[in-house]
DNA sequence: GACGAACTCCTACCGTGGTCGTAGAAGTCT
DNA sequence: AGACTTCTACGACCACGGTAGGAGTTCGTC
């Protein structure tokens, strides 16, 4: 059976992410990422990484008494199969006010304009040759 | 205290998007509209109904016998939100990569593509100015 | 006026995300 | 050896999304 789709929630993904800065981590390292934003009891983090296991996001390695955490799936595969999954849910949503929201919203630098302008143009081509 | 974020799960999203799609409807007419995806129980829908008018999600005014169920806010600001939210949880996922997605899953028009150009223009314009 | 269809309302139940507490093993300090 | 710290393992609990059953109301119809 296919694993994904990869259906992570809040805290599930801010762990994946302090996962996937530093390749692999502890539970008390994780925590200590978290902390910042979200002070959380040792055994919350380790609670949830043990069912994020189970469900198949990461997997542990034992070194020496403690359990080294790691991701199952890379940073992107999650991004894009998340945001397909949203975008599939939107379905008849304005793509163009999305967009723009998206860009709003975000701090868009110099060089993503450019490679989204170079998007738009590889969209056109399709639609013109496609069809 | 600000009402957003709007959260909406799957199923209340579905119903979301009927209430949309007609302005407003009775249990059993969004249960129709769900039937052909997801067969539910009357009282599914209902109940599910019941909760997003709690969380403020949709109203309802009684006409006759029957609740008439309307969505208390745009499709485009639900979209928006949600959209922005994913965004932030995937944090330094870049802009790019989510436009990207966007664009793949949904249909874009050749005047959507217009109009985002267009955009993109403007973006580029006010990091030029401002800062 | 009894019957069945259509509805609403209330209650229940399960899975999962999130949050911990406690117990117990192991390692460290004095 | 006893005290302290770390860590893991296990179980508890709440909120919420999703799903539904049953009770009771009202309507349309025979």
């Amino acid at each position: 059976m296919g694993e994904p789709g990869h259906r992570l929630a809040d805290l599930q993904l801010a762990i994946m992410h302090v996962l996937w800065d530093r390749g692999e981590a502890t539970v008390s390292e994780v925590r200590e990422a978290l902390a910042v934003d979200r002070p959380l009891a040792y055994t919350t983090v380790g609670t949830m990484l043990t069912k994020m296991e189970a469900k198949g996001h990461v997997t542990h390695r034992v070194e020496g008494r403690v359990n080294v955490y790691k991701p199952c799936h890379e940073r992107e595969t999650v991004s894009r199969s998340m945001i397909s999954d949203l975008a599939s849910r939107l379905s008849r949503g304005d793509v163009t006010e999305l967009v723009c929201h998206l860009l709003d919203e975000c701090d868009v630098t110099r060089e993503e304009l450019t490679q989204l302008k170079k998007l738009i143009k590889q969209k056109e081509q399709e639609l013109n040759n496609g069809k």
